[in-house]
DNA sequence: TGTACATCAGTGAACGCGCGTTCACTGATGTAC
DNA sequence: TGTACATCAGTGAACGCGCGTTCACTGATGTAC
């Protein structure tokens, strides 16, 4: 029996609560947004005493707090997976298995993707614990990319030499996977996150409306694309 | 003497009152976050009784909506200015102006941003009235490459044929601002357009803390990557 | 195995607060003659 | 130019609502002997 399992009733019932105080939590993050959380609501949606929730959470704010840490998880394994769908040397295939699975889950998760992505909730800093979560995607990525140059692949588009400015500006992330990431691939690297993120957030956000069609069909040219601009 | 400028007291006052209200639920947006804005607050700020502020707005939302297009308006001045402050055929240097004057707004005014590129604000959906101030940055950006097409430019960087899917998907886009914008252009005019939001809101909401140190100098990077990406 | 005590979940009332919006009313400003 | 009437800004009270958090308490569960 492993040490770390509920054995008593009182366990038992205390996980089985805070899991459904989390889902109540997550659902109404879903209808009323990360700023409308209500304590009170979610005591009312579950039959209980509203003071009885702070048994489960000391306040408003370590909900969110859970909230947060849960959808990073849930984002970072959906990514992960992703990337460990292919052939650890078939980069290309990992490559999609990942901006698939990111953007997969932000579709399917449209509110926790905006608590995660969009813009901060007011009033509310997100604490340490948060941060090994929240970087899970940018590690995949550069780890990809790590490989991939590993491998003797080089970017695929004409990659213009860092500034001494950008080389200082950049220098944490690029020895963060490996000793020192190559000067492209970093560069080159940056661009294609910031292009996932920049296409989901305008996507889910509503700035593509009646400009762009077909999302699918557009994220996957931009996946493809980006695949030939990194070498993959 | 202009027809539509307030000549009675009444109107002058009118029209004050109207800024000062803007003006302070700017304030509060900054302060509070837009699901927090607050009428009373407002009239509270202006020592004024809460139901005089209905004689301005009609409602809460309103209110929104009014702060919407003028942050939409704001920042389309801003990457119009910037896309102007170079000769029409210096397409490079329309691409920088219009780029940095998109951050450059972005990064002076991130609660206006996140109110316009970050989460809907949850129970509030935008009328159609703030349509036509939105797409201005998309509009400045589908012109200038149109006019790069239309000077002899081609992408800088390899671009894949679309995909019979992606040709439909963005054929509204493509004929918006010229007959039939060029198909590597209009690939690579939403990349670039993607991967420019996407770095701002990833630096502004804080996903680049520790990874990336000089967010200047790494925006310059993207937009030079990115203009020699688009051929300019 | 049974008992005494400690721990913990859950209650319900309360504190103190804030909100958007409506409404009947007063008094000032504007306008038509 | 002066008067009568219409328009409009602003008031203050009220409606009906919701919130996070605390606290003294009850009763069930768990544990040490």
């Amino acid at each position: 029996m492993p040490p770390s399992a509920p054995r008593t009733a009182r366990a038992l019932a205390r996980a089985e609560l805070t899991r459904l105080i989390l889902e109540r939590a997550s659902a109404q993050l879903a209808e009323i947004g990360p700023a409308a959380l209500s304590v009170r609501q979610i005591a009312r949606d579950l039959d209980m005493a509203s003071s009885a929730v702070y048994r489960y959470f000391p306040s408003r704010d370590a909900l969110l707090t859970a909230l947060l840490i849960r959808a990073f998880d849930d984002l970072g394994d959906a990514v992960e997976d992703g990337d460990a769908s292919a052939a650890r040397d078939d980069h290309r295939g990992r490559w999609r298995g990942l901006a698939l699975g990111l953007r997969g889950w932000a579709v399917a998760h449209p509110h926790e993707y905006a608590l995660t992505y969009g813009s901060p909730v007011p009033g509310y800093a997100a604490p340490q614990d948060t941060i090994a979560s929240a970087t899970r995607v940018a590690t995949a990525l550069l780890r990809l990319v790590a490989d991939a140059h590993a491998a003797g692949r080089t970017p695929g588009a004409p990659t213009r030499p860092a500034t001494a400015a950008e080389l200082a500006s950049i220098a944490p992330l690029r020895s963060f996977v490996t000793d020192e990431l190559d000067e492209g691939y970093a560069v080159r690297g940056l661009m294609a996150w910031a292009t996932l993120f920049g296409n989901i957030s305008l996507e889910l956000f509503g700035h593509m409306f009646r400009g762009v069609l077909d999302y699918d069909a557009h994220y996957e040219t931009l996946v493809e694309q980006l695949a030939d601009d990194l070498g993959l």
